[in-house]
DNA sequence: TTGTAAGCGTTATCAG
DNA sequence: CTGATAACGCTTACAA
């Protein structure tokens, strides 16, 4: 059995509080003493015990992350960057999976409640234009400020008009500069594979690629624009539709691995890539060099996005940060490469997988 | 504020043992004072708090899983199937990864015990050829034995003689199978090139690439085996220096990730694959197929694994599984592709990804 | 500066 | 079957 604060204070003749305070710190102790109850902390290899310190202080030195799919290569970066955050200040990640239903994530945001875990990271599948999520959302904003005050930040979008804290990258323009950039090379009837539409970052991607499309006076028709699930075979099966409905030059997905899918289509039908048909993503993960030809896309620095969310979200719970939410914008950057432009050849992108 | 079991208690006008015979059924209760306590409850929305009761109970309902890297397309499938299993039952999952690190693994360790977690999943960086690192496999052993009782289950490898424990694959045997796979197609002098030397993975797909070569009648040559560690980087510098001191005609890479370095550092100087050089990995991750040519490896049930191990790991902490440590050896099997046979031509494979 | 003691929300052991 | 009550290991007023 893992010794005791009893045990210790017991070896080092001194009483609970004293080993209390020597252990945080929170109060002085005389130096003897506290060399006493250091030998004795050390002999007995004691540590103290997250749970029973848990109960009494509310804190358990965990946080929640709540993402839409582990099999997502983008979110591997986010979690990895969230995990270097907290491990150094000695946290701990609890990872889940609500597999892009928004029943698991209610679901386990009670859990993570319930555990007392300090605070959330969330990529949210709630619609705040949706009159059914928005009490889901104001629950969620007022975790933040409840008397047990479990601050959240949200991944890729704001948690609703309360203002929670947000790590988000210009999805829009970012969507925009993509789709500019097809224009530029040439293309006027542009498709779009939108992802799953109750995420704003999907509508936001949309958004931005009608921008840039009215921005040339090209009207937008409906068959252009399909919707996928961010995953490779969806992007695969729209492609394939969009193929037979439209003959649009080019197509923009909302995420690499529709993109990838998309090109897998294109193949198909014996199409050449970019010269008959050129395609373009988001996200930038690393497949997208070892493909032939290399998708075009917009960087999306996934770790520094993990990072960042992590540390706002450990400002909050030393209760360094306070007042109002604070969104932050990550810079994206838009990556030509072979499957826009026939004259650029890149090499496999061997770092960081 | 959370409402208590005090709270439901007096709501009801029971006792709290009442409410907690209720929570728990451990005790039977008359259906009529049962019903008064399922409407408090219900009423209050309690829910028990996990922290007490894990402070009174010495229960989480949280598993650590420690792997080597999130960086590995290969874990995230082992991780998923753990969330899979676990989170029907209720359980929560730490995960850290210790970055092939074995200090952090041990600091992960103690703080998984500290923390109470119910058991723990780990792919372990110990050695027990190393004299320093038997100690600690000891102590990993003990565990599971302890008053505290904390299973442990390997992945990939077996802990240590005591017998916890495992779910892994028959890498020897497969190794073996895929550098046969090599010599079939006339290939004599095959290079090896190994993962971290530290993990017993490692040392069973060189020793499984020996049996092979021996079972030809080929000595391999001390220059034809070289060291990485799992990264494609290090499979791109190693197949480099392959190419400057061997005239090897095929390389088996203990990963698929180094594999596909080692492809990128064979294209730079023009050589053709398999032509010239014939390539095979190991683990078969979903890029396999996305790259040209596609790449000849073995299947391991990643997902399968994860789920599995997850599944001894609940049987323990349930007490369903007594007894000693088990060792479950997964069923592997060679993929022939591209880059080994010329012939063959595989379809990029969108799903699980 | 130090010690005592009252909880935190449960579960488990007793009497009743 | 039910209800007091004592732990579990710690933090934190409050007293000394």
């Amino acid at each position: 059995m893992a010794a005791s604060i009893k045990d210790v204070a017991r070896a080092a003749g001194v009483s609970i509080s004293t080993v209390s305070n020597v252990m945080t710190g929170r109060r002085p102790v005389s130096s003897e003493l506290a060399d006493r109850v250091r030998n004795a902390i050390e002999s007995l290899s004691y540590r103290t015990n997250p749970i029973a310190s848990g109960l009494k202080s509310s804190r358990t030195n965990t946080i929640g992350v709540i993402i839409t799919t582990f099999q997502s290569l983008f979110f591997g970066q986010v979690l990895k960057g969230i995990q270097d955050a907290v491990s150094k200040k000695g946290f701990m990640v609890n990872v889940f999976d609500s597999n892009n239903n928004l029943a698991n994530e209610k679901r386990y945001i009670k859990q993570l409640e319930s555990f007392m875990a300090d605070g959330v990271i969330l990529l949210s599948l709630a619609d705040y234009n949706n009159p059914e999520d928005i009490d889901y959302l104001k629950t969620i904003g007022e975790l933040s400020t409840n008397r047990k005050r479990i601050p959240v930040v949200g991944l890729e979008r704001t948690l609703g008009p309360a203002g929670t804290d947000a790590v988000i990258c210009d999805n829009r323009s970012a969507a925009a500069a993509v789709t500019r950039h097809l224009i530029s090379k040439g293309h006027r009837r542009i498709a779009h594979i939108a992802g799953i539409m109750s995420m704003e970052m999907s509508r936001l991607r949309l958004q931005g690629y009608r921008d840039a499309l009215t921005e040339a006076g090209v009207r937008p028709q409906n068959d252009w624009i399909v919707t996928g699930d961010f995953t490779p075979y969806s992007g695969y099966l729209r492609m394939h539709e969009l193929l037979k409905k439209t003959n649009c030059t080019a197509v923009f997905a909302a995420n690499d691995q529709m993109a990838i899918g998309a090109i897998k289509a294109i193949r198909e039908k014996d199409l050449r890539i970019p010269e008959d048909i050129a395609v373009a993503g988001f996200d930038d993960i690393f497949p997208d060099t070892l493909i032939t030809p290399s998708l075009t896309t917009i960087h999306v620095p996934a770790y520094q996005m993990g990072k960042i969310a992590a540390n706002m979200l450990l400002n909050r719970i030393d209760g360094i940060a306070g007042g109002p939410g604070e969104k932050l914008t990550l810079k994206t950057q838009l990556i030509v490469r072979g499957s826009t432009d026939a004259e650029t050849r890149s090499a496999w992108d061997l770092s960081n997988w």
